[in-house]
RNA sequence: GCCCCUGUGGCGGAAUGGUAGACGCGCACGACUCAAAAUCGAGUUCUUAACCGGAGUGUCCGUUCGAGUCGGACCAGGGGCACCA
């Protein structure tokens, strides 16, 4: 036998960078993570939402994708064949941004970006089927996007009309509501209006009804996300009904005003009717009274926003108009033009109850009119006047005629009743939803497949033609859409009359391309969009994995896009996504300097004095709130260095612990050095094994209970529940002697952190000398026997307040529980000898004395 | 304006209505070392010199034998609102 070797030289510390590099590389070559859709074995879809390629990834990129390897890897070793793809949604504005700044062309900016995130993500080993990745900016992927946009086309699900979109006046372009602050143009700082453009829509509403009903079904989504998207879809019942206009007026053809309200019960304290600044009624007014025409034009000041509409002070223009009440021929309102009434929700048009809801409060008071109370909580209240605010909560109704002493809800019906027996109204239902417009006028996106042509109008590009390609030779140096002025790639035959015409040079909305995007990682033929047959094989996505500020918009849309292709017959999935984790952000303090700018932390650094100074110019600078690592607040930390100083398995466990994952973590360097040292501590189990014989009880029993605890967490994604955990069971390795059981422990644990530090499980199964590699092993299985302590604890309270605790045998029945309760000094020094009154048993947990 | 979320030690956070603070970070103490790093050990809600106690999950009220957990009101912080992705 030979001499035992020297501790000191056995403790190697694991050495990350090299190891994790050499099991990428093993993983690569051996094609471990390509997903075989003729497999037989059960199927899992894991996804993350792919990433805008920015240029670096951030820290909410590496805990996103983190969470979704430990999912893939951990149904990977359940049996499951897993697709976990990654790709790229590499339109949109930032690439035309930094062609404006930095001259670079936006297609070479991408796919540089595209790049160097690849390595980066390649780097963190994830087990991602990399034959799979796409990128939406190639024309192999948006060329079938086109097909799909020409399929809704002539399925009648896409149409044209005008539409407000932000527009800066000096620098003659279309703005997002993000380039848009404080009412004024980013770059040029002038005011924003509102200009109407022809553009194209998706008919999302002819499914409101199918994606409302459809998120009943949607079980394993979060609760908040399903509330958001049902807010947003804003289904309320309600009455429409028509205001008869009393004065006779020169306007062509207009007679009364079409209103819809959700509280027809309050319909006696109307003081008067506003209608929005592009009501038909509003610009007929116009076109005789200049002072409304000015009005309306300074409705289109500020911001398209919902936010923007409703802060601004509510003003309005009195046309001269009265509109008559249905129930009271002799009672005539006043008509408005207002700025805070919204042309696209209902008719466009509302009657005011200034009493019971809060806008029309603020302008009754400002127009000075009436405020009359119709809803009080009991009769006896009618007489109250309203006080500073509206009274928005439903009551009994009062001072209202037939309507007096009904419910909110009695009153509300009874006024439909009416309406509906005498004409002048209809129960219906109005949706918040609006149609989805697609058009940008952007360069950097899909080219929307149309032809204008002044004969035949809107022709489709025949499918022949497709793809239709993004011209790569434009230029940033003048303002506006580079595609209007390159007129090689815009004049084109018509396809229909052959005659001279000229392509859409809209692209498409860039959630266009995310809304289909997860069909096309499932199947990619070179033919078509993809094959229904192994499409389905894959969908639903199991498990779908992303921020939460993609809530509502792209996962609505995905959810419309794919019943529309259901729709049409091309796919038989109705909902595309089946588990949703919304993670919360990672988030980092930010620093501005004192003219404004945002600093990065590198830019930043302590000065002699204790300040913070710009290392550049050594100019004070503010400590800014905690916000979301974005580049715009250029508070991102890069993972790059963090992952070369500490290993990417570190990096990996540090993103699953401490913070819950669907709650927004704070990044700091400090909390990754316990990681690393977790990393170590493991190594050291794995590459010292001290063997030994016989079984250790407490030891197996812990490692069962951890098996099974671990195995609940990652199902119930609470990474940082099976990361505590895992701690536990390292702990109790460490301490306990030698024995098989030990041995067996330190085995199965390489198995349990497999999912979340894979180099290190890989690198530590190859130490003890197990065979094959770790992401062919299967998950360990547990034994419901071992679950469970002969001994437990009971508390023993009095009062509901604990006072002693006792050791007893599983199983103690009531009885011999309580006695053993009361024998307690403790308890009965809280007695002072008076007998319990009542005592309450729960068997090995608690017994609680009532004194 | 409308809708929504979150409040627990020095910090991140655990806790089927049943022993509040698991686990990690940080801190201080001890061992090892010439010294340090690394590692190991015992500790860490507040109050009390210590014990016995007492207080304690943003605030107030309620339901209950028992509330961090359920209900109501309030306070504070944060997010979303249709062209950012």
């Amino acid at each position: 036998m030979p001499d035992k070797v020297p501790e000191q030289a056995m403790t190697t510390r694991f050495d990350p960078a090299a190891a994790e590099c050499r099991w990428q590389a093993r993983w690569d070559e051996q094609k471990s993570f390509a997903a075989d859709s003729q497999s037989a074995k059960p199927k899992t879809y894991v996804l993350e939402m792919f990433p805008y390629p920015s240029g670096r990834i951030h820290m909410g990129h590496v805990r996103n994708y983190t969470m979704g390897d430990v999912i893939a890897r951990f149904r990977r070793m359940q049996g499951h064949e897993v697709l976990h793809p990654m790709g790229w949604d590499a339109f949109g504005m930032p690439a035309e941004n930094a062609a404006m700044e930095r001259k670079v062309h936006p297609g070479t900016w991408t796919r540089a970006n595209i790049a160097a995130m690849r390595d980066q993500l390649k780097r963190l080993g994830f087990a991602l089927d990399w034959s799979r990745e796409l990128a939406t900016c190639d024309p192999e992927y948006y060329g079938h996007e086109q097909a799909l946009f020409l399929d809704l086309f002539d399925a009648g699900l896409v149409y044209r009309k005008e539409s407000e979109v932000n527009w800066d006046p000096v620098d003659m372009t279309v703005l997002a509501n993000e380039q848009v602050i404080d009412g004024k143009g980013w770059r040029s700082g002038a005011a924003v209006e509102r200009r109407k453009l022809n553009q194209w829509f998706l008919k999302i509403t002819d499914f409101a009804e199918e994606l409302l009903a459809g998120l009943g079904t949607l079980d394993d989504w979060p609760d908040k996300v399903r509330l958001m998207q049902e807010n947003w879809i804003g289904k309320s019942r309600g009455l429409q009904f028509a205001f008869r206009l009393a004065s006779p007026l020169p306007l062509a053809g207009i007679e009364s005003i079409e209103v819809f309200t959700t509280r027809p019960d309050t319909i006696f304290g109307a003081s008067f009717v506003a209608i929005a600044a592009q009501h038909p009624l509003a610009l007929a007014v116009a076109a005789a009274d200049p002072q409304a025409q000015i009005f309306i034009e300074e409705c289109r000041a500020g911001g398209t926003s919902a936010a923007d509409i409703e802060t601004a002070v509510k003003t309005g223009y009195q046309t001269g108009i009265e509109a008559i009440h249905p129930l009271d021929p002799t009672w005539k309102l006043p008509v408005y033009i207002a700025n805070f009434v919204l042309m696209d929700y209902g008719t466009g048009a509302i009657f005011g109850v200034p009493g019971h809801d809060q806008r029309d409060y603020e302008f009754a008071k400002q127009y000075h009119l009436p405020i009359k109370r119709v809803v009080a909580s009991g009769r006896e209240d009618a007489s109250l006047p309203i006080g500073k605010e509206s009274e928005n909560s439903p009551g009994i109704t009062v001072n209202s005629n037939f309507l007096d002493g009904l419910t909110t809800e009695a009153a509300t019906a009874e006024v439909i009743r009416r309406a509906e027996t005498a004409g002048w109204g209809n129960g219906t239902t109005a949706w918040r939803l609006r149609d989805w417009g697609v058009s940008r006028q952007r360069y950097w996106g899909t080219p929307i497949p149309i032809i204008h042509c002044e004969n035949c109008g809107a022709v489709p590009v025949p499918r022949e033609q497709l793809p239709v390609v993004l011209p790569e030779d434009v230029t940033f140096e003048l303002p506006g859409n580079p595609l209007d002025r390159h007129d090689a790639w815009r004049k084109v035959p018509c396809p229909s009359c052959s005659g001279a015409a000229v392509r859409e040079t809209d692209t498409l909305d860039t959630f266009v391309d995310s809304s289909w995007y997860f069909i096309r990682f499932a199947s990619q033929p070179g033919d078509r969009p993809f094959d229904r047959a192994e499409a389905e094989a894959w969908l639903p996505v199991a498990q779908y994995i992303g921020g939460v500020e993609h809530a509502i918009l792209h996962l609505l849309y995905a959810r419309f896009w794919t019943r529309a292709l259901q729709h049409i017959g091309r796919l038989g999935i109705a909902e595309p996504f089946k588990g949703l984790f919304t993670q919360g952000m990672v988030t980092h303090e930010t620093f501005v300097s004192q003219d404004g700018r945002w600093l990065t932390p590198e830019d930043v650094e302590v000065a002699d004095g204790g300040g913070l100074v710009e290392r550049a110019t050594t100019a004070p600078v503010q400590r800014g709130r905690v916000e979301k690592m974005s580049k715009s607040r250029r508070n991102t930390v890069d993972p790059e260095p963090i992952v070369a100083k500490y290993g990417a398995d570190a990096v990996r466990w540090f993103m699953l612990s401490d913070s819950p994952p669907e709650r927004d973590l704070e990044w700091s360097e400090s909390g990754i050095e316990g990681a690393a040292r977790f990393v170590q501590r493991v190594w050291r189990l794995a590459n010292r094994p001290a063997s030994g014989d016989g079984r250790d009880p407490a030891l197996d029993r812990k490692l069962h209970r951890a098996i099974a605890a671990t195995g609940e967490a990652i199902e119930g994604l609470q990474f940082n529940k099976a990361v505590a955990q895992l701690y536990e069971l390292v702990t109790a390795i460490e301490k306990a002697a030698p024995s098989a059981s030990r041995d067996e422990a330190a085995r199965t644990l390489v198995l349990l952190i497999a999912p979340m530090a894979p180099h290190l499980a890989e690198e530590a199964w190859a130490a003890l000398g197990e065979p094959g590699m770790i992401v062919e092993a299967t998950w360990p299985s547990f034994d419901p026997a071992m679950l469970v302590d002969d001994q437990v604890t009971i508390a023993v309270q009095v009062n509901g307040k604990l006072r002693d605790t006792l050791d007893a045998p599983r199983g103690l029945d009531r009885a011999a529980a309580e006695a053993l309760a009361l024998a307690s000094d403790k308890v009965q020094r809280q007695l002072g000898g008076a007998s319990p009154r009542k005592v309450i048993v729960v068997p090995d947990r608690l017994v609680n004395i009532v004194a």
